[in-house]
DNA sequence: CTGTTAGCGCATTCAC
DNA sequence: GTGAATGCGCTAACAG
């Protein structure tokens, strides 16, 4: 491996005096730093990064912690995330979790002890993180610790939605919704309850306008076996409030040869691609996964520049999708 | 932050017992083997891994280099990789290219500059890459370059899948392909025309048994103009040999209300979870993306610990999965 | 403007 | 078995 020694050796230069060229701090004589580049790109040299690194401490990296790679939840966050600190110079250092607070923990850790200069994380619950010595954004979910969240604004945007859902005319809805853990569940379950106790509807009432909630996990399986759980009694609609969640309702009502939106009313969260050429459609929420990586990067990127931003919880709106699944009394449009 | 003389100082030992002590190579005596370890946990040591890097001149990180990170035929394989990888101590540095090879290049140099152990690659094409510095694994597509790749058995997969289309009795079948530059496209192009050919298929006959071949972008896009094109004389079966493909295809049919399979006949390629719940199910061919993963990674691992296995195109078989979009003349059960 | 030097934190080699 | 010294490659501070 080439180093500056050797760049400098060719260039006839002294070791400092390469440097400098290279990094551009610093006065160079204008022949001098010719000869340095010249030499640098004829060399193929590339400064090492580890040195680099233990000399300037810090190392243009940052750290994504998620449950894991392969939810589209993530994954396109984590997209721009990585474009908009690519620009900036830092590359990405990813860690997953499986939602397991232990390997949370570790990851952190291991993330700490490679000195990245930030973090981005999303957390698996409110369990007691230690307090990271870098500095941390939350993204998709925050933790209540006391450290700057990116999230989507999913309290007023379910509310909207089951809003649709009641416009549609329907009149027994069931939510299903993830642990009360996630700071998720719990926003997009106060969304729903807003909208339908706004609108006269009873928990568990017997008759009337009826509301009900299920709560399992953030996973197809979880949707699956709640909307099994359901079919002992089916409401009008059914609002699985993720995308994992509409997938194994979904699988369910499948099964059990039940026709959606004929027999049953949907409408989901989240907006993969296939919601839109799944049967009528998907009605749906989709939170605006991409902002909220842009948001997120920008943050760490102030936090790393030494900016002090209020600890705060950023909620970016996101949109409606009205397709066919909530059947003929959808309105064609709702939100602006 | 707490370094090693800290921890030294505390445990009342030298620097160099300290540092013995904690990695556990080199003889220390039991008493104060323990003393170490004991400050260590309780002033929260962590060792630099910058400046581990730097004298051991290895990172323990490796690099994973991919077009995007929100396509499930990259991170079903990253996902298991990752886990392997962690599992040996390794950790992963991402970056993604979006397909461009200049920067597929540069990511290359990044990693290398940042002194990466090895690195994963799915290649953009068979454009000249520099040789790399670095131990380098192919993923998904192989270059044409002198190291070893790890993909799925593409021809033998779909050619199977092609000969259930046949078996179904469809006697005029269009395949729609990425670009040619990809190995995967080639491959998968190669087993369509295989099964179709060998069946009496003819390329662009007028009557008879006709096979057509589409080629175009990757993408749901270029899936969705290949089916337009395709709709001017619509074939009995049409076999979109990608998820995203497979996307576009159903965007066009819906939008031109063609039943699939009724009025089209379908099958496709790869296996994510929707594809089970659309419509009566979606039959495809199934790449082993999680053993992909793992194999790249133990390839990978193997190169780092100085092992020279033959750069050699490592094909893993998947597997068929037979639905309900070829029509009503597929077999219950074709491959074993 | 330029060359020399110190030291980032650690693993390791060498005397003891 | 242990402590001291060396140097990984680089940037920054200093002396010329």
């Amino acid at each position: 491996m080439v180093k500056l020694t050797d760049v400098a050796r060719a260039a006839g230069v002294g070791y400092g005096t390469a440097s400098r060229a290279l990094s551009g701090k610093g006065p160079v004589g204008g022949d001098a730093r010719t000869r340095v580049l010249e030499a640098a790109r004829s060399l193929g040299y590339t400064t090492d990064a580890t040195a680099r690194a233990l000399r300037e401490r810090r190392t243009r990296s940052v750290g994504l912690i998620v449950p894991d790679m392969t939810n589209e939840f993530y994954t396109a966050s984590a997209e721009v995330l990585q474009e908009v600190l690519r620009a900036a110079g830092h590359h990405l250092l990813v860690a997953t979790t499986g939602n397991h607070p232990g390997r949370e923990q570790e990851a952190l850790q291991e993330m700490a002890a490679r000195r990245v200069d930030g973090v981005v994380h999303v957390p698996s619950g409110a369990t007691a993180i230690q307090p990271s010595p870098v500095p941390v954004v939350e993204l998709n979910r925050y933790s209540g610790r006391n450290v700057p969240a990116v999230v989507s604004d999913d309290y007023n945007g379910v509310k909207e939605l089951t809003q649709l859902a009641i416009d549609a005319g329907h009149t027994d809805i069931a939510a299903i919704v993830g642990p009360d853990a996630y700071s998720t569940s719990r926003d997009r379950l106060a969304g729903f309850r807003a909208a339908a106790q706004q609108a006269g509807f009873d928990e568990n009432a017997a008759t009337g306008r009826r509301l009900r909630v299920v709560s399992t996990d953030f996973t197809a399986e979880g949707g699956a076996r709640a909307m099994r759980t359901l079919l002992a009694d089916p409401p009008q609609a059914i609002l699985p409030l993720s995308s994992r969640l509409v997938m194994g309702v979904l699988r369910t009502t499948r099964e059990a040869g039940i026709s959606v939106p004929d027999d049953l009313a949907l409408a989901g969260y989240g907006d993969p691609d296939w919601f839109e050429i799944w049967g009528s459609g998907i009605t749906t929420f989709a939170p605006p996964l991409a902002e909220m990586g842009a948001q997120a990067a920008k943050l760490l990127l102030d936090l790393i520049n030494g900016d002090q931003p209020a600890p705060a919880v950023h909620r970016i709106p996101g949109v409606l999708r009205i397709r066919g699944t909530l059947g003929k009394g959808t309105p064609a449009k709702h939100s602006d």
